[in-house]
DNA sequence: TGTTTGTAATTAACATGTGAATTACATCTT
DNA sequence: AAGATGTAATTCACATGTTAATTACAAACA
């Protein structure tokens, strides 16, 4: 078997789609002085609740180094709060504020708009399938195997 | 339509799906003291032969200012040389060194057996399939579409 | 020739990715 | 209670991602 040549790699072909992807939603977190990890934070703590970091984390696939800076930057613009948890002096459970809900929904309907322009380009079914085979593939490579 | 969920969101479930993948192969890279990217650039250059920086920068997916300090790493370690352009001031062909070629090929038959228990675990067709999908998706997406 | 326009590469500034080390706190053990 | 062990979060150090600005050089052109 011979190696695969970098144009049918699997990680770059995951990377360079991902980037096509990306592109589309840049100018909309530009705009909003927004970064893409801040934005997946805010999207996981509006969907789910107050999260600690460990969950938080897991959650919008980010490092715990690079969460931590990125609460302290949301934090300071008020968009999420921290609270200490009771009996455990480790733990602080990181809550979405108000404002940080009106930037989500402010983003919603264009963050619609795109994802439907992706699918017409696409194709809807085949968008599904693909999201269907990329969480299979995670499946079976996850750690726990 | 409502937005996607974050756990089935495209982007995010591309970057996950290239983490699971990745782990796979970074204790191999830190075995050898390369990361991913200088890793992509030897790659390349190992495949397609001199380059100019841009084109290298299209090939390995790598923005021009990572480029430029990949760039000056991998000629410290003397994996690659780079070369002038005749009549041309601002070019330079980047070359993979033999060292370079000697680390490609050291790394390429565990590269190799990475890459065939992951098709044994995911399925060959199936990793075909899903390679294809995501060149479509690239193709659909990509400026020019 | 000198100026303008365009292009390749680099630099700057800041955010994130990554692995290792450290800190702060809990829990277990004796 | 005191020490050992484990866990959550942070910090550190360095590499890369990202956009904007700048530099170096080419090419077009007045």
């Amino acid at each position: 078997m011979l190696p695969p040549s970098t144009r049918r790699s699997l990680p770059m072909t995951l990377l360079r789609a991902r980037e096509v992807i990306m592109a589309h939603f840049r100018p909309m977190l530009a705009r909003h002085d927004i970064t893409e990890q801040q934005w997946r934070v805010l999207r996981v703590l509006a969907e789910t609740g107050p999260l600690e970091a460990t969950e938080l984390a897991g959650r919008a696939s980010i490092l715990p180094p690079s969460l931590t800076r990125i609460i302290k930057a949301l934090e300071e613009r008020q968009l999420i709060t921290r609270n200490r948890v009771k009996d455990d002096g480790r733990r602080a459970l990181l809550a979405i504020t108000p404002s940080g809900v009106a930037l989500i929904e402010d983003l919603a309907p264009e963050r619609i708009a795109i994802y439907e322009a992706i699918e017409g380009r696409y194709g809807a079914e085949q968008y599904e399938r693909l999201l269907d085979m990329l969480e299979s593939l995670i499946q079976s490579e996850s750690s726990e195997g």
